[in-house]
DNA sequence: TTCCAGGTGATAA
DNA sequence: TTATCACATGGA
């Protein structure tokens, strides 16, 4: 990646140097692996991160990318490089095979796309919910969980300071009524959140340990499925967008599609190397 | 009204 | 081991 040029004007921190296709928002932010950032304008995004409200713009002028952002230098430097993963030179992390039209097809409608380093708790409730969902109710759905479980904090948007909500913890969620749940639109996943909130608080499964590289995505997928209401889909994606092991390969109705569509009914992740859960996500972004 | 959504658990064979 | 079914909810 070339170098980083930054500019700072009226406060927003400005970013050149990124090509269009090591990062693009818009495909990063509507690939369906999260579910708090939400559009605010043309090419600008809006998310809660660490508690603290930021927007996100990008341009394209000239063939130049250009990334205006509300965090601070530093904030971008010792916390977003790593959250977009820009240390890392995908394009040596995965193998599309010759003859895999579809394969080949998807990176090129999907390069850009980054697969962010997402809370893992955050990532396990909201994939929770994801089950038999579709994505806009999926977001509301987390929106009302986080106002009706999650504790008030003083979010920082631009220098002030507006009331909101941090995303629940366990504990929070063990202490909401059930009814409370219930109004947030959870459905029938009302007890695999409480699942999910007393595995955690009791270290049945412990996030923090799973995130270590020296734990194997299959052993971190069997670990997480421990918790009901957790099957091989959810533990993949937990696995991928939560706890960063880039090989899990998350088969949803849209890969069966994919499956069925183009490599007659079956995949094998593993021919598309140690990223092929990126290739995943080109090819999830492809078909949907 | 019916169908569907980034599935899973329980049950039966 | 695999196949079938119910499960909440809301948008199209």
């Amino acid at each position: 990646m070339a170098e980083m040029k930054y500019d700072i004007r009226r406060g927003m921190l400005s970013i050149q140097g990124i090509s269009r296709n090591e990062l693009d928002l818009s495909k990063t932010f509507d690939c369906g692996q999260c579910f708090r950032w939400n559009r605010v304008g043309q090419n600008t995004w809006c998310g809660i991160v660490n508690d603290i409200k930021y927007f996100f713009k990008q341009e394209f002028i000239n063939d130049e990318n250009i990334i205006a952002t509300s965090a601070t230098l530093a904030e971008w430097e010792r916390f977003f490089i790593n959250y977009f993963n820009l240390d890392v030179d995908y394009s040596e992390k995965y193998i599309i095979p010759e003859g895999d039209t579809f394969g080949k097809d998807a990176e090129r409608i999907g390069k850009g796309i980054r697969i962010l380093r997402q809370d893992p708790w955050e990532t396990l409730v909201s994939f929770i919910i994801s089950q038999q969902n579709n994505i806009p109710k999926i977001k509301s759905t987390i929106e009302k969980l986080v106002y009706g479980a999650g504790n008030p904090i003083n979010m920082k948007i631009n220098g002030g300071d507006k009331s909101g909500k941090r995303f629940p913890t366990p504990d929070n969620i063990l202490s909401t009524p059930t009814s409370t749940l219930q109004q947030a639109g959870l459905g029938y996943r009302v007890p695999y959140i409480i699942a999910a909130a007393e595995a955690i608080k009791l270290k049945t499964v412990d996030l923090k340990a799973l995130y270590d590289d020296n734990v194997s995505t299959k052993e971190a997928i069997d670990e997480l499925m421990q918790i009901k209401g957790v099957g091989p889909k959810v533990a993949n994606c937990v696995a991928l967008f939560g706890l960063h092991k880039m090989d899990s390969f998350p088969m949803d109705v849209w890969m069966k599609r994919v499956a069925n569509r183009h490599y007659n009914g079956n995949i094998d992740p593993t021919v598309y190397g140690e990223y092929a859960g990126l290739v995943q996500q080109y090819m999830f972004y492809a078909i949907r």
